[in-house]
DNA sequence: GCAGGACGGG
DNA sequence: CCCGTCCTGC
């Protein structure tokens, strides 16, 4: 058994206690953490090596984005794509050694307020990030395994309210289609969705912004985790961590998590 | 008996449980507070009240400056002078209900780091507001009791080293003059020396940037408690809480406190 | 070394 | 609402 989580942490300096404690009570085998806000000589290395977590593929940069996949067991990277040509540290691809498992850990650029390319940059960058992960994907022909921070809720039962979200950043039709365009591209299993089906709710997500956030539910599925193929016929079972919203000083992200047999 | 204690809190918010618990721990009768750093509406009152500090005069200002004097027993606000005449809030001054005897808080400015008025407008604002002080205290004809920052550690045991600080601001000769100016305009009686005659050493804060504060002791009184003589004449105690600067989080400031016989 | 504020970003 | 960074002030 091999288990893989990913959690987009909003600041990993902020949230180390936050990081202790999910490992410390899920013990995953392998962790992926996005927007870590911070440069590779600044991330917790020695914090989390200490509580077994030895193995890390840090890419960072100052102040934004940066992720880093920290493991129990051996790992070895492999990549650093730039898929938007900027510089921004936004994935990093690792192995993990003697298992014929490749673990790819990304945050996709969130895009910006308006949906719509020609008044706003960072919506077209997102889209363009988009297809430049379908176009890689396409190339990819080994058992992967793509986690993160997607910034896409493709599905209605990805949001709080598909009809009031249509126009909204992260549910517009357009970026649900780059989205199942990259999916299509390796034939990509949402892992998630295999568990949790879909009419039924599933948020990993929801706004610092949107007070009392569990009584008024306004979460969104950002945060996926994809299986080739084969991988995805081996996993055994998956959670999304809600409770993890409501702990002290939180990331408005939780932690998803999936159990292989590899 | 009436005690009356002073402190430069350095963010009335951010340390509301420090005087917490000094109120809880000392109980003074009046607590004048400076450096409070909020708005009058985002004084924490409520929270004082509720520890029986209900009567409150408050003058605050947005991020900088602002005093607050809370007490145990009535208290009725007289005056917020201004002596800069240029809107901050430095002082406030209260009348002791059916007692007989006037509090004034007050926060001296820093004065900037070059003590030369005229490369340093910072400083000349000093100056200026210690020569209206005096101007003002020259016709106070009533009991008063004068405490605060005063930014001016006036004598040679009031710094961890006369000779270099002789050229940094707040132990420079033309502040002290200006001090003593300042007293001499009333006649005010310097109750922490009197209780702590010089040459002892008598210091009120510690800087943040000198670390182990407690081993190097490079410490200042730029906090003082100043009385008219028939007052002072009734001061029975007088104490410095030095430990305060080990609490968590702590001011730069400790707290001083003086008992009346009134 | 530590405050608060203003900014850009989510 | 909550990050980081940069700025000012002490």
């Amino acid at each position: 058994m091999l288990s893989v989580a990913t959690w987009n942490i909003n600041s990993v300096r902020l949230r180390l206690p936050l990081v202790q404690r999910y490992l410390a009570e899920h013990a995953p085998d392998i962790l992926c953490l996005q927007e870590i806000k911070c440069q590779e000589d600044q991330f917790p290395a020695q914090a989390l090596a200490e509580m077994g977590y030895e193995h890390q593929a840090i890419c960072g940069q100052k102040g934004y984005h940066g992720v880093a996949t920290v493991s129990r067991v051996p790992i070895r990277e492999i990549t650093r794509h730039d898929w938007q040509d900027n510089g921004e540290a936004r994935h990093v691809g690792i192995e993990v050694v003697g298992r014929d498992l490749f673990l790819e850990n990304v945050y996709v650029p969130a895009g910006g307020d308006v949906p719509d390319r020609e008044v706003n940059v960072k919506f077209g960058q997102k889209l363009d990030f988009l297809e430049r992960m379908a176009r890689w994907a396409d190339s990819v022909d080994k058992p992967t395994l793509i986690v993160g921070d997607f910034n896409v809720a493709p599905l209605e039962s990805d949001v709080w309210s598909h009809k009031q979200l249509l126009k909204v950043v992260s549910h517009t039709p357009i970026e649900v289609e780059a989205l199942d365009r990259f999916r299509h591209a390796h034939g990509w299993v949402d892992i998630g969705r295999e568990h949790v089906p879909h009419p039924e709710r599933y948020y990993s997500w929801w706004s610092y912004r949107s007070p009392d956030w569990k009584k008024n539910d306004r979460g969104r599925r950002l945060d996926h985790m994809w299986a080739s193929p084969a991988l995805a016929a081996q996993a055994r079972s998956h959670g999304v961590l809600e409770e993890a919203r409501n702990w002290e000083k939180p990331s408005d992200h939780v932690p998803l998590v999936t159990g292989f047999d590899v």
